[in-house]
DNA sequence: TTTGGCATGTTAATTTCTTGACAATCACGC
DNA sequence: GCGTGATTGTCAAGAAATTAACATGCCAAA
């Protein structure tokens, strides 16, 4: 019976499942107990068959859930059987890694294009992609019409450069300026990564841990 | 009247605060209500008193919060005062543009090794830091005496190279392999990246949407 | 084909987190 | 100085998330 309206909890966990799915395949387990998974997981099997069922009910009582099924049941749900198009602003160290990083055809996405405003790295080649001037992006995304864009600028200029993106059609915002982004549209998609933020939970529990320690 | 135990919803939160505060000090600010910074932050003004008491009383009845002094408090929690020593394993793509991209000295921290398996990038200069060989790392570890790791690594080597730090003393693992690394020992601290996880939120997002739409 | 045991789906209980409310207290203007 | 208005710290209520419990139904073995 699946649920009219999923919590976030449950949205950021279903990655998490997917990727172990992922290994289970190609560790050639075909079958697995919702106490198994739970086990490698460190979570718990109430919380996996409660996450799962808010989206149906995939396993089969007496026998758990098939590994492989299960995993393209989260791949739909997550979008990996889509064909979304990305392009990425902003081709410094960390946009050239994410281009290069991340496998974005393993989820449902390409990466088409790339822009930046320095004009000493157009042309050069990142992932296959040549980086384009950013003063192009309004004729590639009306031919080209991607979905997701990946903002890897400063923060001064993110705000602007989304509020245009939007304007040319983009629906979803992958975004590692140090900026939280405020669209005000409601039909827009925001996921924010502070990595910066990260390594101060990091900080947080090692001075915790030394404080303790004394 | 400070808690035992903090959660890790609040904790999770307290980077964003610090974050936010300052910029604030950026802009001249010198006093702010919970009620005003909950608005920029869009959040509520209970929330933020309720976080902040969990350390202690910081502002005052009738006036508000004095942002430098928040902000300072807010960083010593967090151990931005300190100065811990990191390393960082794995000098790829991703491992470069952290190395370059996270000011670490803002955050309590200085970078002090990169090392790679990679002979043909052994001495390339990266952030003013010389690659090094791993074989080099419990020598360095043994003079040095970091405390934190960044791992940028393929996640078939993740768990072996963590053990091996935890044993040269490193206390916390800032993980970018694609892999959840487990820690036996109590007195670790991981904090997990999944930048994959991450985009496959943002997908299920604009799945979702489109799926409203239709 | 039948039976026993196992694992799900689902409901209920518990715990945790968030929001609301208000008395206590302080700043600030007069 | 004094009183008013503002804002905190804190407690209580409400909402949400997690965990536990269990009846139902299916697999698998005999």
């Amino acid at each position: 019976m699946p649920k009219e309206v999923i919590s976030s909890s449950v949205i950021k966990r279903l990655p998490r499942y997917y990727r172990f799915l992922g290994e289970l395949i190609k560790q050639g387990v075909t079958r697995i107990s919702s106490r198994e998974l739970s086990e490698k997981m460190c979570s718990t099997a109430s919380q996996i068959r409660q996450d799962l069922n808010c989206f149906g009910g995939f396993g089969q009582q007496g026998y758990g859930y098939n590994v492989l099924e299960l995993h393209e049941e989260i791949g739909k749900i997550l979008g990996v059987d889509r064909n979304y198009k990305a392009i990425l602003i902003g081709a410094g160290n960390l946009g050239k890694a994410i281009a290069l990083h991340i496998d974005f055809s393993k989820r449902g996405c390409s990466l088409i294009g790339i822009f930046d405003s320095n004009s000493s790295i157009w042309g050069q080649d990142v992932a296959g992609i040549k980086i384009s001037p950013v003063s192009e992006l309004d004729s590639f995304c009306l031919s080209e019409k991607p979905e997701i864009a990946v903002l890897c600028i400063p923060k001064q200029n993110a705000q602007q450069i989304a509020n245009r993106l939007v304007n040319l059609g983009i629906k979803a915002f992958w975004n590692f300026s140090h900026y939280d982004l405020r669209i005000d549209y409601k039909e827009i998609v925001v996921e924010n990564v502070h990595l910066g933020d990260s390594f101060l939970t990091l900080t947080y529990g090692l001075t915790t841990l030394i404080n303790k320690a004394q």
